[in-house]
DNA sequence: GTAATTATAGGAAACGTTTGCAAAGTTGTC
DNA sequence: GACAACTTTGCAAACGTTTCCTATAATTAC
């Protein structure tokens, strides 16, 4: 059996609660007593119970941070930020990857609830919070990162995904490029959509019409980017560049590109989203919107912060801040 | 406030240890009673309190996994096995980045525990446990993955990794390279010196001598190859091959000849290790050591599974299972 | 109809902490 | 040397559950 405190007061001689006092620095107990109780405690290998703590203390120190897709590397960086922020301040991260499955975002959503994290961050798969808003409503902070729901009421921080999406698609419209394709994803991904905006932004801009037949929708892997492509060129109906709403797409789509004997860009020229570290890669050279990931990070972290410091009551998310960061277009060899 | 067991006790006139009852689908209570209860769980939102849960059943249901690098997409790709087998299982699995600290890594060991997971992995950064073995020191079944400190008793899954060096050297030299260099890491890991005795064997065999002027040691992220390589080529002491102790390494490397005008594999050929998804990319086309990451995972959780289970006791790890996967050569262009 | 059995419910202890309050001990002041 | 002020300590309640034990109610057996 693990050692506890009262194993240290017995073997000192003293009530468990001085042992507390002295273990956690509290003021008013005597110098020689806390030495003698740390003595103790190191010499039985105390290590205290965070559990039994969290239920009187109410506190955990503890965040959680759920993400649609450890293998998409745009997450590892976010997280990274997260967690370089959260470690300066004292607190843990527990990851969990949903794997885009909404059950099991909503699963870990109730499990981190249950166990009492002091907050949540979320990088929601869909648009919508049905499930989660009964487990939250305004009883647990939540910050969203990298998308939010529609209409939420709590804090954010994102992009802007459709000055993003207005950026790479104008860059290709002015590089010539003709016809213009773009790979989304389902419906419901606020992500996808409001880059979608972007590329229609783009599209009225320079009053050309969007033609669907190069309007197509995958689930933000690479395979899939792989598949849409591939179709697409077995039709007859690629586009002379691509849109690819994120890089992962964009990636999937080049290989199936030069699978089919042609060349990046000059058959295809393929834009994608996000800057994940592959895409600088000399031999990939992927043009990409960069999304400054770590720092998206740190910022969901401290927002987080704030609400669980301040408030401490309303997590109704009502007087929620919402930042949005700049999207910056960055042009390699696979458009140009 | 959260509505707690008391609350729906006192809203149905029942006594809360029935409601737990109920709630946990306990047998000996009334059929209407358990509806009852429900129902008004539903209505009032109720949420149980898995840390109060947690202090009284001793089982949290939950796992900590503790990685060295969460950017390095070798991880995410073991911890998707791992998440996956746990899911599985009913099990929740904290995941937890130590950015290469070994106090970090202590530390979250240490947090681990305190929060009372049933069990650990990690993967761990160096080739001793000081830190740890105090914490873990048969109180918590523990399962090491892809790397172990050495003469550890616990359970551990890993690669062949001597065999792992020994393939991609000796492709190398069966290929005509020569002279050819090795980066590895620091001293203490031992996933590195074990793959630099396979690179020693190979030498051996083909009775060649080792030139300690193409050894090179590293920290395993990208920018230290490139560093690295870099430097050799500057020095004029680059070799006309490399082995690169992990992918991201060979990739930073590559990056390195390509930037000083050389190519890959005319002038230098370089075989990775790992086998990460961008190796196969047509534009990287990394020869590597595969590594069957998500599997390694899967095993790593089912080899914890059975420790919670079935001792219950004795964690010291006596009788640990070790499991060595064969890793496997994949021929690619960086070396053809 | 009574005793034995079973189904259901409640009471209370326990898990390992923190913390408010009161008691005891120490020091200082005059 | 007495009283105040302060320091140090202990006691006990609380946190939200689970679970053991006991009590009551309902059912069955005869």
């Amino acid at each position: 059996m693990r050692a506890t405190i009262k194993d240290i007061a017995a073997k000192a001689n003293i009530s468990y609660s001085t042992v507390s006092r002295a273990l956690n620095n509290k003021y008013g107990v005597n110098p020689r007593t806390r030495e003698k109780v740390l003595r103790i405690a190191d010499e039985i290998n105390y290590l205290p119970n965070a559990i039994a703590r969290g239920l009187v203390s109410k506190q955990t120190n503890t965040i959680g941070l759920v993400i649609p897709d450890i293998r998409n590397p745009f997450f590892p960086e976010v997280a990274s930020g997260i967690g370089e922020s959260a470690a300066e301040n004292g607190y843990n991260v527990f990851l969990c990857d949903s794997n885009w499955s909404k059950d099991r975002e909503e699963q870990y959503i109730k499990l981190l609830a249950e166990r009492r994290v002091d907050g949540l961050i979320v990088a929601p798969i869909g648009d919508s919070i049905d499930g989660l808003k009964t487990i939250i409503e305004g009883m647990l902070p939540v910050v969203y990162v990298s998308r939010a729901p529609v209409n939420t009421n709590h804090s954010y921080v994102a992009i802007d995904n459709v000055r993003g999406g207005f950026l790479a698609t104008k860059h290709l419209i002015e590089n010539g490029y003709e016809p213009i394709g773009f790979i989304g994803a389902t419906e419901d991904s606020v992500t996808s959509n409001e880059r979608y905006m972007g590329y229609q932004r783009a599209f009225e801009q320079y009053s050309i019409p969007i033609d669907n037949k190069f309007i197509r929708n995958g689930d933000f892997k690479q395979k899939s980017g792989y598949d849409i492509m591939q179709k697409m060129i077995k039709d007859g109906t690629s586009p002379r560049a691509l849109f690819a709403v994120n890089d992962l797409f964009a990636l999937g789509a080049i290989q199936a590109i030069k699978d089919a004997g042609l060349r990046v860009p000059g058959d295809i020229a393929v834009v994608g989203f996000d800057d994940i570290p592959v895409a600088s890669l000399q031999e990939v050279q992927l043009t990409t919107i960069l999304q400054p990931k770590f720092q998206m990070g740190r910022i969901a972290f401290e927002m987080l912060l704030e609400a669980i410091e301040s408030g401490k009551k309303d997590h109704s998310g009502k007087n929620g801040r919402k930042v949005i960061l700049e999207p910056e277009l960055i042009v390699r060899k696979s458009s140009r």
